[in-house]
DNA sequence: ATGGTTGAGCGTCAA
């Protein structure tokens, strides 16, 4: 096959932003969507409405509420259920399948990490000591996953690592997203086996966004946002990375999602 | 420093 793009999206509700996936689709021609905060039980999961979009290979994880993840591709998949339930809380924030490709499957996991609250500071704020944890955990599990190659880790990260994933570095230091411990910790996660597949389109020194919250008037003009989303890939599929696409159009869509799609194109 | 907005699902909680 030419190419295999993937694209990832915080959908922030699967249910209400269904007719969005067509946009997404139509946009960026995705061979597999990774979707997270689908905030829908498996029970209500609308089952046929992925081979309707033109994704007859489907897999999700949700729960009431809050969280959930899914995956829908045009190739087959098949589920790995051998990772470890993150920090004990069975709450939907990965999943990692195997896609069948031409030049041999690629395995592929999709994460919602934890927002982690407002304060930074374990004590004060149990959901942040979560998120320290969580990517604890994350790095500890791919560090002994020695066997990795031909992988592909996308989501919703909830972290900004570099200087110029937000708009002001020096202000958002102390903002949960940008702090020392989570940008560090998740450059050590990524640096068990990954590189970050759309830096390596976009300089550093480059601003780059994916995220811009609701609670501007105006978000194109206050351009107040962060990358919180994310493609990595095993080094042995960067030599195979064609190009990356953040779609910021997206953020304009009408009741759209606060997150904009990232896709990544490789040729496998 | 604060508040600003959105979604799930009907209380507020989470983001």
């Amino acid at each position: 096959m030419a190419a295999l793009r993937i694209a990832t999206w915080n959908i922030n509700s699967f249910r209400l932003r269904l007719p969005l996936l067509k946009e997404l689709a139509a946009a960026l021609d995705p061979d597999v969507i990774c979707l997270q905060e689908t905030k829908v039980p498996d029970a209500l999961f609308p089952t046929e409405a992925p081979a309707a979009l033109g994704y007859p290979f489907a897999a999700w994880r949700g729960m009431k509420g809050y969280n959930g993840v899914a995956i829908l591709s045009r190739r087959p998949i098949a589920v790995l259920d051998d990772a470890p339930d993150w920090c004990g809380k069975s709450d939907c924030r990965h999943l990692a399948v195997s896609v069948d490709v031409p030049g041999g499957p690629i395995e592929l996991h999709d994460f919602y990490v934890p927002a982690g609250g407002d304060i930074p500071d374990r004590e004060a704020n149990p959901k942040y000591g979560h998120k320290l944890d969580f990517i604890a955990e994350a790095r500890a599990y791919f560090a002994a996953r020695t066997d990795l190659a031909r992988a592909v880790l996308v989501g919703d990260l909830n972290i900004a690592p570099l200087e110029h994933d937000v708009w002001n570095h020096k202000q958002l230091l102390g903002v949960v997203s940008h702090t020392p411990p989570e940008t560090t910790g998740l450059a050590a996660w990524q640096a068990e086996g990954f590189v970050d597949a759309v830096r390596h389109f976009v300089p550093a020194d480059e601003k780059l966004y994916t995220w811009w919250s609701y609670r501007n008037r105006d978000w194109r003009a206050s351009d107040r946002g962060r990358r919180l989303d994310h493609v990595w890939v095993t080094p042995d599929l960067a030599g195979a990375l064609r190009r990356q696409i953040v779609l910021k159009d997206a953020r304009d869509w009408p009741q759209g999602s606060d997150h904009v799609p990232v896709c990544v194109e490789l040729a496998p």
